[in-house]
DNA sequence: CCGGATAATGAGTCAACACTCGACTTGCGT
DNA sequence: ACGCAAGTCGAGTGTTGACTCATTATCCGG
């Protein structure tokens, strides 16, 4: 990750198309989608992917560590159960996440991104605590892994938005009163 | 499915070791382990296997089948609670349910089997209300996403004892009182 | 505008895997 | 026993997809 001699300009343009294909690639198939069909959409020959990226799980850990940075920003802008219910309702845009954060036949290790949403979500938990909208027995562990298990329902399972309200719902009386 | 004239011996032998050695093979890969293992374990050559199950979804289809009507028995000697912390403790051991419940990849249809499955857990859920441990304003669909969920977050997180506790202790609570 | 370093290209390699098929073997009715 | 339909075998086929590398094109400091 430490560059010696910054890039080329044309290397920066293909990078940064590269990253944008991908993301849209792999939002669509998941980790399945294949490095051509993102060479093809960045307009880029499939070498010039394994030159940015020298394997497949490269360009995957690139994304993860782009979307999950964003998931912080996200969290940062709402309260607990606004981001539960957003990230919920995006967890189809953001196929690729959800699919890693589940660990589906791809193995990358970003612990710092992860324990930087963790941080984020952790903060809100503190908020919603002191707010009294949270019971003091819930912690940080059993909100993480509500949020990864109801983001993969929602992906998988097609639901429409009463099903994700109604779920929703449950889950956040749940966290009220343990 | 019917068949005009019945398997000779040596067939049904085989056609059962395969069917186990689909079981324990996906329960291992998910819908990606490849057939040739399960023909390796059942001590069968790959022609074989092709012959009891056309294609590979056949024999996915074959022991979904096979265990979501076991789902339904586990089901039916159980209360709500007891079963959806029992089929999350088994999340991991049934990883091709979870995975195909999933839908990853693979289009396999089986409304059969899946719907014997929500009317075992609509009874329990109708129980379990009776009994006043469920809100009356809890409906099967949030249920069956939240079980979908919750074994699909299990099976990919490696929760250990103690988190898939405090998280279904979320749920149940949720479910209490909503 | 030149020269060399940097990057892009894309046909080719290699491995994995679903599926086929013709030769061979075996259960079973007679 | 015999015959043959039913079943098994496993090398072969076709495809897909990650990754390579020799050649060609492009950037950029002097």
């Amino acid at each position: 990750m430490i560059e010696g001699t910054p890039l080329r300009a044309d290397a920066q343009r293909n990078r940064a198309r590269i990253l944008d294909a991908a993301e849209a690639v792999f939002a669509e198939f998941g980790p399945r989608g294949s490095t051509e069909e993102v060479a093809r959409r960045a307009g880029v020959a499939i070498g010039t992917v394994f030159r940015h990226f020298p394997t497949k799980d490269d360009l995957l850990a690139a994304i993860m560590k782009r979307l999950l940075a964003q998931l912080v920003e996200d969290a940062e802008q709402r309260d607990l159960f606004d981001f539960l219910t957003h990230m919920v309702a995006q967890a189809a845009a953001k196929k690729t996440v959800v699919d890693l954060l589940a660990g589906s036949g791809v193995d990358i290790r970003l612990p710092d991104a992860v324990s930087h949403l963790e941080d984020a979500v952790d903060r809100l938990l503190q908020q919603a605590r002191a707010a009294g909208d949270v019971a003091a027995t819930v912690r940080l562990p059993e909100v993480m892994a509500l949020l990864a298990s109801v983001c993969q329902g929602a992906l998988h399972g097609g639901w429409d938005e009463q099903l994700q309200t109604r779920t929703l719902e449950v889950i956040f009386a749940g966290l009220k009163r343990n």
